[in-house]
DNA sequence: TGATATATTGACTAGTCAGTCAACTTGAAC
DNA sequence: GTTCAAGTTGACTGACTAGTCAATATATCA
């Protein structure tokens, strides 16, 4: 059951990034081998599919950049950490964070499912938090602060793709991108 | 006929931003107060009806930002106003940008009409280039130089909007955000 | 006024979609 | 090998959708 599950969610998430939003649960149905049936089954139905897929990947990012995280060491660091760990992720996950990046922005996400994953990565916020009040990084609104560091590392992202950057050129993308990022928030 | 499509563009993207791009092509007929057949006058397709709405938001904002650009000023001094009337753009016009970022971020939209507006926008990318070949600024690729304007651009006006600033305050938002961006990417 | 062109209407069609359910399969336990 | 629960199937349904078209209304000009 769990594996038919995870053969869904993917097929989801191939199709989605590959043909749109809108595709049928008949097609997603059928292209994970699967009867119509089977599929809700294991998603009561279509919104919850959708919110699924969408839990399933922000969870695996979550972990992927949070795990073993030393928030005490320099702000600056914890930052670069955290910005390397989601640049290398999205490029080498590209199909997740594709998904990710259409359902975000679609309307379609239940408020529940994005309000409960706004909490996973709360932890940011207070490293942020922690760089203002040491004086380290101008005194801009946290909220702005993330939205911008999101916004950054999107356009990172985006360009190491549409360009097919890999190995020691990333590194060095992420570097740059990184820096530049520093460098207009640092006071 | 000009009034009716432009009060059914206009419907579209209130339905559109309101309850997300599914929307029924009846019920956009029925709230624009025109008939089924009216709609399918003006817009063969509802593919039209999206592309046509892309296009006429995109061209508006094209003349927002762009009329009497003297391109020849500093590179700085010409980049801060590009910044400035396109953040204001977006607040005094929440819909049509709100519109616009749904469309841009969802698979719909047919890919001509997505290269006939990057042309249109074009001019940016050579005032980034004057710019670097200048020295003033560091020595990042064009591409993401550009992707980075966006992106940093987007995440003033999210905040903005989502703070509700205006007026003196807006003002101060735009120069907080611009200044970032320029710290980041100067040399 | 009447003739012609143009715009509008909404009932209709042919197809699509999410979700159901009764019948069937599988596999574990005794 | 019989029983029973759990999983699977796919034909089916009722609601919905993009787009059509014959009938009707409105505008234009002589």
């Amino acid at each position: 059951m769990t594996e038919k599950r995870e053969k869904i969610l993917q097929t989801t998430a191939e199709l989605f990034v590959s043909e749109g939003l809108n595709v049928p649960t008949a097609r997603i149905a059928k292209e994970s081998g699967v009867s119509n049936g089977t599929l809700f089954n294991n998603f009561p139905t279509k919104q919850n599919l959708i919110d699924q897929l969408y839990l399933s990947v922000k969870e695996e990012l979550a972990r992927e950049i949070l795990s073993e995280l030393v928030y005490e060491d320099p702000t600056k660091d914890v930052l670069s950490i955290l910005w390397e760990r989601y640049i290398k992720w999205a490029v080498e996950n590209t199909l997740k964070h594709h998904v990710c990046h259409l359902l975000m922005n679609s309307n379609m996400l239940s408020p529940e499912v994005v309000e409960e994953l706004d909490r996973v990565f709360d932890v940011i916020y207070r490293v942020l938090e922690r760089s203002i009040n040491e004086g380290e990084i101008k005194n801009i609104p946290l909220e702005f602060l993330s939205l911008l560091g999101q916004a950054n590392t999107s356009a990172a992202v985006m360009y190491a793709l549409e360009e097919g950057i890999e190995g020691k050129a990333l590194d060095d993308h992420i570097q740059t991108a990184f820096t530049i990022y520093w460098d207009g928030i640092k006071k």
